[in-house]
DNA sequence: TTCGCCCTACCAAGTGTTAGATAGGGGTTG
DNA sequence: CAACCCCTATCTAACACTTGGTAGGGCGAA
């Protein structure tokens, strides 16, 4: 059986907070869903400030493997970036759970701060890859190539969580395609 | 105190869930601020799901007056679509806090259905008035109006909580500006 | 034995909610 | 007029339950 406890904890716990929030994770369910008990918890993680902070860790090191072999795998960084907002499309399909930062980012008054740092880490590792990614397409300037990231990274952000509120899935299709009429996403 | 408990509640609980959501709006820190005793909101509100559905439906209708007064107050439909951000912006000015509607988009799983109607409407009304200003402009044809509003309600939204993330209103601003350099947003 | 992993059994604090009481004001009625 | 009753608005006190967290022990493997 060895320690897999500790990645099955870590992965209930994000497809919990991706529903329910960092308020909304809490130790009782999280343990039944692993099939533990709550106390053990504490074997794995220090407190619940700890085990959020590895979720959100493991939340953007998981996107930067998945965005890096993307980048890879593409045959151009344009092609790469048109499937950029597929990401948060998956977490939508996935029961309808909205990507981990930007649930914290609401509740950015009442985390603890090394949660908070984790979070704006995914931020930075998104807009960096976005950036990269126009700049290799030479859809950007490299000066104002992380202005026009962080406008992506916004508004697909925006588009997933309007699209949560309907639990619609076509209407962040919708929103997507609208943004590339409007030439904020390649075509 | 005042003269007219239920509207300070409504205010005070207005603030605290553009703060802390709808999760974390608790009866005793609300009676608190308002400076009555937890059990006395039973007095004016049946219940939680209640008092959220009551604050979310005060909230849009107070969105939908303001947004009625600057279009009739704008000299031409550009001009009032040009102020529409300002209206998200005022919020992060106000301690950094969010669009209910987005805090509770983002609790969607954990809302009493109640409540879940009312911001739905919330994004109905924004919606609706972009759509509105947008044909009155000429900036879009009817037919595919409400999605390009849509896109607008969403990119606005993913802006205001990517800055309330960072805690810093300049992001928002920025972000808008790459909007609008995209055509997104009039200039 | 020691250590990793998990358990049972708690605890204090906080949650929404209810019951029952109190104080004051405004009518209606004897 | 005064006695009565109801309504409003608030209170205190408690309920049942959930929360994160702790103490200490059991048990199998190295």
């Amino acid at each position: 059986m060895t320690t897999n406890s500790k990645e099955a904890i870590l992965a209930s716990a994000r497809q919990i907070a991706q529903s329910h929030g960092y308020s909304g994770l809490n130790f009782r369910d999280l343990a039944a869903q692993v099939g533990i008990k709550a106390a053990s918890i504490y074997h794995h993680f220090p407190s619940k400030a700890g085990l959020g902070a590895a979720v959100a860790r493991r939340y953007w090191e998981d996107t930067k493997s998945e965005l890096d072999t993307l980048f890879a795998d593409s045959r151009d960084p344009i092609s790469a970036l048109r499937e950029y907002p597929k990401i948060f499309r998956r977490s939508l399909e996935s029961d309808n759970r909205l990507c981990l930062c930007s649930f914290m980012s609401a509740e950015y008054d009442d985390l603890p701060h090394e949660v908070t740092v984790e979070v704006q880490t995914f931020a930075e590792i998104n807009v960096a890859w976005i950036s990269k990614a126009l700049v290799a397409a030479g859809a950007a300037r490299p000066e104002n190539s992380e202005a026009q990231a962080r406008a992506i990274f916004a508004a697909v952000a925006g588009a997933q969580l309007i699209a949560r509120s309907r639990s619609d899935i076509s209407m962040f299709d919708a929103l997507i395609e609208s943004y590339r009429a409007k030439g904020l996403l390649p075509d």
